[in-house]
DNA sequence: TCAAATTACTATATGGTGGTAGTATATTAA
DNA sequence: TTAATATACTACCACCATATAGTAATTTGA
């Protein structure tokens, strides 16, 4: 589907942290635990905290933990956060004015599906992607 | 949906031509039509002859002519020859083993979307681009 | 035959995403 | 108070997609 890996990463880690009885999670941690690079997981929580999806906690045991209930942070909002929902609600020929009234030849047929993807990103929240029966995060 | 740029061009390009009249295209008429950068056009029309959608002609009145049957080009296709169509049939968190049976915490609600998506895209031809009232290509 | 029109090829530049390195800052247990 | 453990910040690097420039090769009308 081609989320960016920024995006990949950032799912990756809300879901391991949504998945674990833990409340607060170094970096350190998850470097080690989810096998994503040190300093680029460091920038990217930090980005998170500043979206206010986790807040950081600093100092001798610091780490991060959930800044709200995971049932108010929807998909959508942590890809508009890391790199923005617009390329996933545009035309898929990229023609900036294609729309229902002015569509371009594929918009008949693509802007159900479109519409059902944007509709899962924007509905789901990363509460949902506890599972006991899962074993990738 | 974030196709690559050189995907939408690729589409607009092809869509351009079956929606026209005339039968051959000098890369000169579509950059000056579609607003594509003249060298960057050039080498994908180079690219989209390799693949065997179009042929072209060389020396005086030259240009590209469709090579086949445009019913027989599917968007799939073109996708996968310019950028490959791996992204968009791979896990939307990025993980190489996720499957059916190995699923990740979104596999569940995600795969009939993307199976959607991929039957879209694999089933739609260049000829169904053909419309009588689209303005854009 | 030759000049014009055209595509093909090769090399280079640019911009953005992903990734790395080093330093500064904050907190707390001892 | 201080040393250890954390996060935050800033600068830089690498790779790939996109874009540009210049030259070579091919065809054909006159």
């Amino acid at each position: 589907m081609r989320l960016s890996k920024t995006s990949e990463y950032a799912l990756r880690i809300l879901s391991f942290m949504i998945n674990s009885d833990m409340q607060v999670f170094s970096a350190k941690y998850l470097i080690d635990t989810l096998n994503v690079p040190d300093k680029y997981l460091r920038r990217l929580m930090t980005d998170l905290s500043k979206n206010g999806f986790i807040k950081s906690l600093k100092g001798r045991d610091g780490g991060y933990i959930f800044a709200k209930n995971a049932n108010t942070i929807h998909i959508s909002q942590v890809i508009d956060a890391v790199e923005g929902m617009d390329r996933y609600e545009g035309c898929i020929m990229g023609f900036g004015d294609c729309s229902d009234s002015n569509p371009c030849s594929l918009h008949e047929n693509y802007a159900p599906i479109k519409e059902q993807l944007i509709h899962f990103l924007s509905t789901t929240t990363i509460s949902e992607l506890k599972s006991t029966n899962v074993l990738k995060f």
